[in-house]
DNA sequence: ACTTAGTTACTTTTT
DNA sequence: GTAACTAAGT
């Protein structure tokens, strides 16, 4: 131990050694908080705490991991195999398996992420009759997300008359009314969502004391990293557990705090010391990641804010390269700039790939990029966006598993009910869920036991449903012995999964077949894996918690070395040599949302923040005078943020304020066009060049608005009048190659019939399609 | 009950 | 620029 305890700074030494008593360590970017987190693990076992005493929180599973990995590399892997570790919603998910039934709920609860709840929602706004215009379904998940979160229970919501009021007052007065109708929901379906793993378990600590006292005996000593992230639930739960021995070790930055959105509560971090009696304040503000310039850039930035605590990050590494600041025309240009820019760096400085990150505010940005990089050969990974397991494909063969553990599973019951078609229709099943709330029974239940309902449903319908549910028993009957891979296996072969998947040969059928294919091979490793783990039976059931909580950041397969793309929320706690920060433009970043308040542009701002200390030796910021987005191209204005940078630390190779482009000005090249639907991503039809030096006179007289629209035809004709007719075959970005069976529409409608390699036929606005002419 | 065409919202971030 | 959802038609 004394060798590791060797390694640290005095800043980061006072608090790895200090065992008992509540504490909190303010730790800037780059200073070292994992180690000082994993090296203070590691010093408590040696002091003899045993390590199913404690209790470690992270923010994401991946963090988890490592630091358990780390911590089995000093004091061996059996030891280490005992700590709890994970992110809040997987531990409590484990503990409310064991507890649950405290509360009503089944050991094999189904956890609901966001897509179920939400689908969940739609449907009681719907059998309520409410407009879902004015019911917006992420909207009213919204505000149930936060009531939860902030432990307003339906009881407590319909005795809060300002809640109420404020709901009518936003039209929707029936959103308590959703809310209990989906909490009771939920309840009968052995469900919880994300927010109800911490609200659930709340109630389970403040209901049941014994409960509480026996975990508070068992988590002796509490660490919690990302403390700045915690919303009021959490806050609440580790307020909990650690009363009794106050041994409660918090780790965050308050500069780094970007999760307001979802309810994260900065107060926790700002008013920890009022929590607790006689807490020790740590701060680590030796910067080992970033040079001067970056740390500089970074802290000119923080300074902005109101918000935050007195905390100076320095570091004693070198002076470094300023950070660059470059200019693109367009997206695309922006893309271009970073491929060749990485391409040159490695080159003239032998670096890996991995060494470079994008990062972008957005994930509907990392298409230009990813396109620049593919043409250029360039490897790159992205981080996030649509995760693998909530492909519709995946989720559709985890239903059928999710409703074999769990019959009371309504949402999944009602995706594969149909899927593949059975002859079991909307009206079928809307008829079901009348009975179900009507006699309280579950929709399986009644669905069993067809023949004794009174259901306005015909014989021939009944006849499927009793076919469905013989289907299921039989794969519960399976599941009693058959591991999980097996069973999911046989699931999605005999269910219809497979062969529906089959018949469309299309490439994102194929895909979609694919990625069933992998899921089945995730299941099989995962079988594998777990038989040498201790506290794990290989489970179905384990399997689909897993997947429940899973994110992309967890699995990281292939390649190794690639350049990383990520939205900067993903990249928090990462470092990469090299970082490019994308679209800092206004709207973009800081969003065109979070502009209305000051405290979610200091927010923003925080993220900007977070997105700089990202970087190790170079920090690159781009923006663009134009971006296509929406399907539009939307004129640009640099980021605020840069120039908030000081001077010092900034090399702005193109001046912010220069003459922008300006079609109206400088658009002779476009002649006719319509100003805001020029697209540049045609450079190379033939009509752009020819027109380049004719009529400028139009647009001297006229400015943008009252600019004769011009009609459809013309703007059409001008832009995609190309060589393209029936027989070509053409090659698309995603979909391949094809041939042309069609052309129809005019101008701007102009739309080809393809018929794309694999078989799949798709009508195509060439207006937006890329297409190349290969013959 | 299924198919097709049309519409919409997405594009702020995620356990 | 598209996927996912909705409404109308068969």
């Amino acid at each position: 131990m004394e060798k590791y305890l060797s390694q640290l700074n005095d800043a980061q030494l006072a608090p790895t050694i200090q065992k008992d008593g509540p504490m909190i360590v303010i730790a800037g970017a780059g200073s070292g908080k994992t180690r000082v987190l994993t090296y203070r693990i590691a010093y408590l076992m040696s002091q003899g705490v045993d390590a199913f005493n404690i209790l470690s929180l992270t923010f994401t599973n991946k963090a988890a991991r490592e630091m358990k990995g780390r911590i089995a590399d000093i004091v061996g892997d059996s030891e280490a195999k005992n700590l709890w570790m994970g992110t809040f919603h997987s531990v409590f998910a484990k503990i409310l398996r064991f507890e649950g039934h405290h509360l009503g709920f089944p050991s094999n609860f189904t956890i609901y992420d966001t897509q179920d709840a939400q689908r969940l929602i739609s449907s009681i706004i719907k059998e309520m009759g409410l407009d879902k215009d004015v019911y917006k379904v992420k909207q009213v998940y919204g505000r149930i997300s936060s009531y939860k979160n902030s432990l307003i229970t339906v009881k407590a919501y319909f005795r809060n008359p300002e809640l109420m009021e404020a709901d009518a007052m936003a039209r929707r007065p029936r959103l308590g009314d959703i809310y209990k109708e989906y909490v009771d929901r939920c309840f009968k379906a052995g469900a919880m969502d994300f927010d109800d793993l911490l609200l659930r378990t709340n109630e389970l600590l403040t209901r049941f004391p014994a409960v509480l006292a026996q975990y508070q005996d068992r988590f002796r000593y509490i660490l919690v990293d990302e403390y700045q992230d915690t919303n009021h639930s959490q806050y609440l739960i580790v307020r909990a557990l650690s009363d009794r021995f106050q041994n409660i070790c918090v780790v965050g930055d308050d500069a780094q705090s970007i999760y307001a959105f979802r309810g994260a509560n900065i107060n926790n971090i700002l008013n920890f010391q009022k929590d607790y009696d006689d807490v020790k304040m740590y701060r680590l503000e030796q910067n080992y990641r970033s040079t001067k310039m970056i740390v500089g850039a970074a802290n000119s930035v923080i300074e902005h804010n109101k918000t935050k605590l007195d905390k100076v990050v320095w570091t004693a590494n070198d002076v470094g390269e300023k950070v660059i600041v470059h200019r693109s025309m367009t997206d695309a240009d922006e893309g271009r700039y970073v491929a060749s820019t990485i391409w040159d760096t490695k080159m003239n400085q032998q670096l890996p790939n991995s060494d470079f990150a994008v990062l972008y505010r957005t994930n509907a940005q990392s298409r230009a990029i990813e396109d620049a990089l593919r043409k250029r050969d360039i490897p790159y990974r992205i981080y996030g966006g649509l995760s693998f397991y909530q492909r519709k494909e995946i989720k559709d063969v985890t239903a059928y598993l999710r409703l074999i553990l769990n019959t009371s599973d309504e949402e999944a019951l009602k995706r594969v009910i149909n899927y593949p078609a059975r002859g079991i229709g909307q009206t079928t099943v809307d008829r079901l869920i009348v009975a179900a709330n009507a006699t309280g029974k579950t929709i399986y239940d009644i669905m069993k036991n067809i023949d004794n309902e009174s259901v306005n449903i015909n014989g021939g319908t009944k006849n499927k449903l009793r076919d469905f549910v013989t289907l299921i028993e039989s794969y519960k009957v399976m599941n009693q012995n058959a591991n999980a891979f097996e069973l999911a296996e046989h699931v999605a072969k005999t269910s219809g999964l497979v062969r529906e998947l089959g018949k469309d040969g299309t490439p994102e059928g194929v895909t979609k077949m694919d990625n069933v294919q992998e899921l089945l091979n995730g299941i099989k490793d995962f079988v594998e894996g777990q038989i040498e783990v201790a506290d794990s039976t290989g489970s179905l059931s384990e399997f689909l918690e897993d997947v429940a909580l899973a994110t992309d950041l967890d699995g990281d397969k292939g390649d190794p070395d690639h350049v990383a793309l990520m939205t900067i929320h993903l990249a928090k706690g990462l470092e990469f040599s090299h970082v490019f920060i994308v679209g800092m433009e206004e709207d973009l970043f800081p969003s065109a949302m979070s502009m209305n308040t000051r405290s979610e542009l200091e927010e923003e701002r925080r993220l900007f923040y977070v997105a700089l200390t990202r970087a190790e030796k170079q920090a690159y910021l781009t923006y663009t005078v134009s971006r296509y987005r929406w399907g539009k191209l939307i004129d640009a204005e640099p980021s605020r943020f840069i120039e908030e940078i000081d001077d010092e630390f900034v090399d702005i190779t193109t001046p912010l304020k220069e003459q922008r482009f300006n079609p109206m000005l400088d658009a002779s090249i476009f002649d006719d066009v319509e100003p805001n639907k020029v697209r540049f991503a045609k450079p190379k039809s033939p009509k752009f060049k020819k027109k380049e030096t004719k009529k400028p006179e139009k647009f001297q007289i006229s400015t943008p608005k009252k600019l004769k629209p011009v009609s459809q035809t013309d703007t059409g004709a001008n832009l995609f009048d190309t060589k393209l007719t029936v027989g070509n075959i053409v090659n698309h970005q995603r979909f391949g190659r094809g041939e042309v069976l069609k052309i129809e529409g005019v101008g701007g409608d102009l739309k080809a019939e393809i018929k794309f390699e694999g078989g799949a036929t798709k009508k195509l606005l060439l207006r937006f399609a890329k297409l190349e002419i290969i013959s």
